[in-house]
DNA sequence: CTCGCTGGGTTGATGTGTCAACCCGGCAGG
DNA sequence: CCTGCCGGGTTGACACATCAACCCAGCGAG
């Protein structure tokens, strides 16, 4: 397999890190996501909603809105909310004729109030506090670039159904 | 809802900063994902096993081998396997009487021949030039701080099926 | 008015990840 | 010998994400 193993795409140093942040995304996420199901039966989906939720002053959301809050796709959001209707955490309201409203209820309430700081403490201890303020902030400032080079990408290079890319 | 929001559990620099991490991990991590699979058919799963397999001297692997290699659970790399061989990318051997091994086929070497480079190539462009040699560095040094602490803090606190912790 | 588009939202099929349970060969203690 | 455990591997049930197709209200062009 030398024939492969022998183009380096990244050189060593450049490979290492990017495997080692490769490693810590999964081994991060990993363990936040595992604390959550085990100890409050929320998976991150669930949490995301439910500060999203939590975070506006009603505790009730338009759909769309929480899209554009959490990035997911329609159809995800669609299928979640679903689910989480199911388990008493939302609540759908046909309020606008058409667009039903999101309502946190009470379970998902207390739910959120139960984990959001446990969670939180465990963001700092295994992520936050190990980086220190100075490491995090920079580490937010690299993020805010790369996300930024990815969207101008898709902007330019392939403008969402406007004109041939592909 | 201000009863939760108006207990930030991490202070607004933090909050920011894990944020903006948070949304580069899924953004970047969409927009890898998203171009593999449509310009090649692959999973980032895919790709991870194809890698390993290319990367070994023979092209072939244990199953456990892999899995340290990934760190999935074995599970998932049953139920992966499985669908990959579905597919043609890997075969099964049964060599060892009991123990399978995994053989990279033609059409996986020619499958991670084709598009290591550009997903490379796109790690560079979105990440690794983004960042820059130093900082990129820096991330990997605390990646590997973070992923040290979550398992020192997984064997300490919770040594998986030695004693009473839950 | 009607046609067709847009955009929020739903649905179903499919691929994927996780958990828990299981299969089975090897091996240590009785 | 049997019994029970260990560990690599499989399986099935379920939760989840993505894609493509669809539904339907509003709206602008004809």
């Amino acid at each position: 397999m030398r024939s492969v193993a022998n183009e380096p795409w990244l050189d060593d140093d450049e490979q290492k890190a990017w495997r080692s942040y490769l490693l810590m995304r999964r081994t991060l996420e990993t363990h936040l996501a595992r604390h959550l199901q085990r100890e409050f039966g929320l998976s991150e989906s669930d949490f995301e909603i439910l500060v999203n939720l939590s975070e506006s002053e009603t505790g009730r959301m338009r759909a769309y809105q929480l899209g554009r809050a959490t990035q997911w796709e329609k159809s995800r959001m669609s299928h979640h909310l679903t689910r989480m209707e199911k388990r008493g955490l939302i609540r759908k309201e046909a309020c606008d004729a058409r667009y039903p409203e999101i309502v946190l209820t009470e379970q998902g309430l207390a739910a959120i109030k139960a984990c959001a700081p446990v969670h939180a403490g465990r963001v700092r201890s295994f992520f936050v506090d190990v980086l220190g303020k100075e490491r995090l902030l920079a580490l937010g400032e690299s993020a805010n670039e790369v996300i930024a080079t990815i969207e101008k990408h898709q902007r330019t290079d392939c403008p969402p159904e406007i004109s041939g890319c592909g």
